[in-house]
RNA sequence: GCGCCCGUAGCUCAGGGGAUAGAGCACCGGUUUCCUAAACCGGGUGUCGGAGGUUCGAAUCCUCCCGGGCGCGCCA
């Protein structure tokens, strides 16, 4: 079902071409929603620019656009304004069926792709033997709904979370495991990971001895030595258990199968390296193996390198990137490799496309991406951070949300108690939470404030899964199942109900321009619309009492969209809906 | 030094070639015999960091400058 939008670039191409020729059937009409109200539903802004590079007044070729055209069954009113603005007003019959095909598909208008990407999305990415802390919201929650929005648009996504699990690390903490006594338990039980890294590195910076020792580990651990390996083993488990925890807490769909960490290339780095060799990429620098990737250059002019292996033999994760674009692409066959990593890392990932593309490794036809975003700061602009100046635990945060949500919540809503309570709480506090984060420009940094978050009015997640409340609560109160409100019946009248209209029908092109663009927030933006539309509607339009049957059940048709809409928007976004709050 | 990113209302943020630059918060004032007032309505905010340039038209594109953040070979 094409979506309105596409209905109107079709009828503008066939018109522009006719009345500028074939030439330009392929000019892009320049169609927004318009500005305000006075100027229609819809604007066509192709007239100026075309009518300047074709050497005729963009005023007439606007009419001739307009006389070229075919719009009876759609506009009621086609006007050209201004220096050359074609002003689309929709007729309402148009826009009802419209609503009615929107209505009555369990898709909700949200086209499924004709040619499916495969598509690897890397996010989260904590190390193991760490605590996932605030360093790791942005990549999870952002990486989690871009995946969702590729997911739903019909693409085939595999989610690919890259934890960081070897490295001389292990070393260290597997020596400080044997010398507690931990290692002889007959199962590993680390309750906090984040005390035994700690620990473990003052014993290394400490004690020269330990750290003979830990080095040796290291070795023992890339030589298979079976205790050292099944120690490692033990923290990736005990690791993955805690992310788990964390995942199902946030509502993020990362699982066990999507974890595929640093560990898993290692035997292919040699591989990695060999291969580039024998293509004539790599130089020596001081007896380590450098790439150049054209177009980079360090502080002297000179090219910039990756280094790929080092003086000692050992890799580094320029090598490991390497070997799992190269897993990614030719062994899990996607044609669109998308990162989300924090912006600092911008230009690694350029410099890493580059070498991919010059090892053919990735071809022409693969998208590579790196989705950057910026940091969480505290209200002071400056890194969040614990008084004690630490890293702010997921844990914690998610606690201090879900605990804020159940005192707003228990304030507002005295009638609230139990598991309805908790569960509501839940998810407002996480939904907030993670709206926060999505609803600005991602590569923005942004002012982490439980207030704003968690506020009722503005652009936050309790005010939209407010507006999916009072609906739910027309039907309760109304004793009216949904699923049995008639699609067909909307028919919008009143002012507040056509705009409602109009943006509900823009859902599909906005999730669209997300799949597109990777920016979450277009989303956000669009669903706080929808919701201050809907509220406009509630209190203009009565709708248990709208009077006569057939405006009443218009209306339970549109509210059922607009909760759908919400729900559906809320879930791309990972955000929960619940039933009262 | 080189490179990347950011700079929009007092605050938090949308808007990324089109008409008079928008929301929320904060501030003031309204609206409830009526489906959740957790809402809605009204009131006024701007050298869009600055200067040039491109364009019929610039917050938006280009250049330079200022301010802030980050990155620049054996960490990830």
């Amino acid at each position: 079902m094409p979506h309105v939008l596409e209905i109107l670039n079709e009828r503008f191409t066939e018109a522009i071409s006719r009345a500028a020729g074939a030439a330009h059937a392929g000019a892009d009409p320049l169609l927004r929603p318009s500005a305000q109200a006075k100027f229609g539903d819809y604007q066509a802004n192709a007239a100026m620019s075309l009518g300047k590079q074709i050497g005729r007044p963009p005023r007439e070729l606007a009419e001739a656009i307009v006389q070229s055209g075919r719009w009876e069954d759609i506009c009621q009113k086609v006007e050209v304004a201004g220096p050359g603005f074609i002003n689309l007003t929709l007729r309402d019959s148009f826009i009802n069926a419209q609503l009615a095909q929107m209505a009555a598909d369990d898709g909700i208008g949200l086209p499924r792709a004709k040619r499916p990407w495969t598509v690897v999305v890397d996010y989260s990415s904590p190390n193991v033997a760490k605590q996932m802390h605030i360093g790791h919201l942005r990549s999870t929650i952002i990486g989690d709904a871009i995946a969702r929005v590729l997911e739903r648009l019909g693409h085939r996504v595999i989610r690919q979370n890259h934890v960081g699990d070897w490295g001389t690390q292990f070393g260290m903490l597997i020596e400080y495991l044997i010398e507690t006594g931990a290692a002889a338990e007959d199962e590993l039980k680390v309750a906090d990971l984040e005390a035994l890294y700690r620990a473990a590195q003052q014993r290394y910076e400490a004690d020269e001895a330990f750290a003979a020792h830990a080095r040796q580990r290291v070795v023992d651990l890339q030589a298979g030595d079976i205790t050292a390996v099944t120690l490692w083993r033990a923290l990736v488990d005990e690791s993955k258990r805690h992310f788990e925890a964390v995942y199902r807490r946030l509502g993020v769909k990362l699982t066990d199968a999507d974890i595929r960490g640093e560990s898993f290339y290692n035997d292919q780095l040699p591989g990695i390296v060999n291969a580039l060799e024998k293509r004539g990429l790599l130089h020596d620098s001081e007896g380590a193996k450098v790439l150049y990737p054209e177009g980079f250059k360090n502080t002297e002019g000179e090219p910039l390198g990756m280094i790929v292996r080092k003086r000692d033999g050992g890799y580094l994760y320029a090598t490991t990137d390497l070997a799992a674009a190269k897993y990614r692409i030719e062994q899990l066959g996607a044609d669109r490799l998308i990162y989300v990593t924090d912006s600092r890392q911008n230009q690694h990932f350029a410099m890493l496309f580059q070498a991919l593309r010059e090892a053919g490794w990735a071809p022409e036809h693969v998208r590579l991406e790196h989705v950057p975003f910026g940091m969480v700061l505290g209200k002071d602009r400056r890194p969040l951070k614990t008084r004690s100046g630490r890293n702010v635990r997921l844990d914690e945060v998610l606690d201090e949300a879900v605990e804020r949500a159940g005192q707003i919540i228990a304030e507002k809503n005295p009638e609230m108690a139990g598991d309805w309570w908790r569960d509501a709480a839940e998810a407002i506090g996480t939904g907030a939470l993670k709206y926060a984060d999505l609803s600005g420009q991602r590569i923005k940094d942004y002012i982490f404030d439980w207030d704003q978050m968690l506020a009722f009015d503005g652009n936050t997640a309790p005010y939209l899964q407010n507006a999916y409340v009072r609906i739910r609560s027309i039907f309760r109160k109304g004793e009216i199942d949904p699923a049995l409100v008639d699609p067909g019946a909307i028919a919008a009248e009143e002012p507040a109900e056509r705009d409602l209209a109009l943006k509900l029908l823009q859902f599909p092109e906005v999730v669209g321009g997300v799949a597109e663009t990777l920016e979450p927030h277009r989303l956000c933006s669009f669903l706080y619309e929808v919701a201050t539309g809907y509220h406009r509607f509630y209190e203009n339009c009565p709708v248990l009492t709208a009077g006569d049957e057939s405006r009443r059940q218009s209306r339970l048709a549109l509210c059922d969209l607009a909760a759908r809409i919400l729900a559906a928007g809320l879930d791309l976004l990972g955000i929960r809906t619940i039933e009262q709050m």
